[in-house]
DNA sequence: TTGTACGCGTTATCAA
DNA sequence: TTGATAACGCGTACAA
């Protein structure tokens, strides 16, 4: 690999000359620019990044954490930060946390190390104080993890409340909510939002609630033992489509039919749901755009050192497919 | 940050001392060694990795480049190289190629720029000429994209001569293959085996051949227009899971019931599967060990510099779930 | 057993 | 308009 130093003594000038070529700045007489873009030319001469990382203190790196790409909610995420990483010239780098607080900090070290610009990141456990500690930028998805810290999200609350108003206006009239763990502020903000919607109802009993781990298996197991205990339910509200997908397995082991017998909606949209038998109704969350918008946060955030804290939240919009059909 | 001049100071020793203590390497004596540990354990510091690689030229970071992370085969194993590379303290950077080799190319540069150690891939457009230019550790996966690569794959063939061998034991006479992008080698691998199984039974007949993108949509449009023309059929091997859902989506859609009327067998093993009502049968690749294994022999060429090429072979395995069963 | 001094490849400052 | 040179932070000959 050639060095800045060859480019100079092929072009019989200075290394700083070369670097004001490359990087465009300073003054360079029209010919002697010539002779250096020649000899990069010729030599295949490209900057050493991390040479340049080594100068700067920066990396042009940015990590996205999240607690475990294997989960179909994140890989989708996970494109929309390497794409506006890769068009803003960035290089992305994946952690999969586990939800492990000692990991986490584990890769924070590592990667600030290693000059990383920047985190998006999944989770609910980084502390306050950790926050302080870093000062680079970082933004949070999904989940809020404290005010200190920007934040793309989606309207949970709101969206969980659609949810059971769509339930309602097809004409469930027992719905249940199988609900995600209770330390995901996501899981927190989606069962008030069920609760407010049908707490006031006169069928309302509070063995209508269920917990599950976001989890097919923990949804399945949880469904089946609801729809045995409680089978007027003729409605479920599933914390997220992966849960909705157990439902609707509990509810083919119980021979329930969906959606006669039985109507089932999830949140969030991942694709799983269109593959399901029958295709799963949901909440759709726009995960590229939050991943996206994420990104670009912030990069925007390391360019342009723009220390504001914004939290953006962005709408869920229901999709209707075969889970869940108006009552005769 | 402290820097090692900082620590050297502050233990009244050179940085080149600091610098032995650090890398255990060299003598140095038990006092000296005690006013360093301590000195860094006062000041916090670590080395800074930026520099450590521009010295050596090596960053401790490999890279994987999958064709697009939202397809759920890829998460796994991204997950898998993660873990390793983690383990044996490198950093993980993803990257999606989208096949497009114009992409590969690029991130190839940008990583190399970066002093990227090593490289798992998953390509089939990668030419022998660009592996020649490359001269830093690297492992095909799931795809052989040439001789000079070493590569870790599963029998594709064998694989698929008992994933049809499995429907024909449950008694399908008439068996088709959803076959996944000519352009792909396990495709062709997997169709080969297909034919290898079925080309000498009188009942053949190549319309039960049809060709899908390794994905839901266009496997169940196929699938569709097959069950259409041929009703005859009662066994589909698919080329991999995800078509296989695009099948049962199919067979549902005609009403075709599964496993009674018609047996349908996947490839992969990917999680969906089990989500899938009926749940189903599969060919299990061990993805994570692929994973595991392939960046281990990347890590492992970085470290010992054993340019060998070898190429490992896993098994995979018959997994039956409700989507087949045997006829009465 | 320890320290000096140089090089890894860039960029930026200052002087010419 | 250009060049010499000092950083950036580390590891390693070589000398002491």
């Amino acid at each position: 690999m050639a060095t800045i130093r060859d480019v100079a003594k092929l072009a019989d000038v200075s290394t700083a000359t070369v670097s004001r070529v490359i990087n465009r700045n300073g003054y360079v007489n029209a010919e002697t620019k010539r002779r250096v873009t020649e000899a990069i030319e010729q030599l295949n001469y490209v900057p050493n990044d991390v040479a340049r990382s080594l100068f700067k203190g920066r990396s042009k790196m940015i990590a996205l954490f999240v607690p475990d790409i294997t989960n179909p909610f994140f890989p989708e995420l996970a494109r929309a930060v390497e794409d506006v990483a890769n068009q803003r010239d960035y290089t992305f780098v994946l952690c999969n946390t586990d939800n492990d607080p000692v990991k986490e900090s584990a890769y924070l070290n590592a990667l600030q190390q290693k000059s990383a610009d920047g985190f998006v990141i999944v989770s609910s456990s980084i502390s306050e104080e950790q926050l302080e500690e870093i000062n680079v930028p970082m933004v949070a998805v999904d989940r809020i993890t404290g005010r200190s810290i920007s934040s793309v999200t989606v309207n949970n609350y709101s969206g969980s409340r659609q949810a059971v108003q769509h339930l309602k206006s097809i004409g469930c009239k027992r719905i249940a909510h199988i609900s995600g763990p209770e330390h995901t502020d996501n899981a927190v903000l989606r069962l008030r939002g069920y609760l407010d919607e049908v707490m006031y109802e006169d069928w309302f009993n509070s063995n209508y609630i269920a917990v599950g781990e976001y989890n097919f298996d923990t949804a399945r197991e949880a469904a089946i033992e609801l729809l045995r205990d409680c089978p007027e339910v003729d409605g479920v509200f599933a914390g997220n489509d992966l849960m909705g997908a157990g439902v609707l397995n509990a509810a083919a082991a119980l021979g329930r039919r969906v959606p006669d017998d039985l109507s089932v909606i999830g949140f969030d949209g991942i694709s799983i749901g269109k593959t399901l038998t029958p295709t799963l109704t949901t909440m759709v969350q726009p995960i590229y755009e939050i991943g996206a918008k994420a990104a670009d946060m912030v990069i925007t955030q390391i360019e342009n050192g723009a220390p504001a804290i914004t939290s953006e939240e962005l709408p869920v919009q229901l999709m209707e497919r075969q889970s869940s059909r108006r009552k005769e």
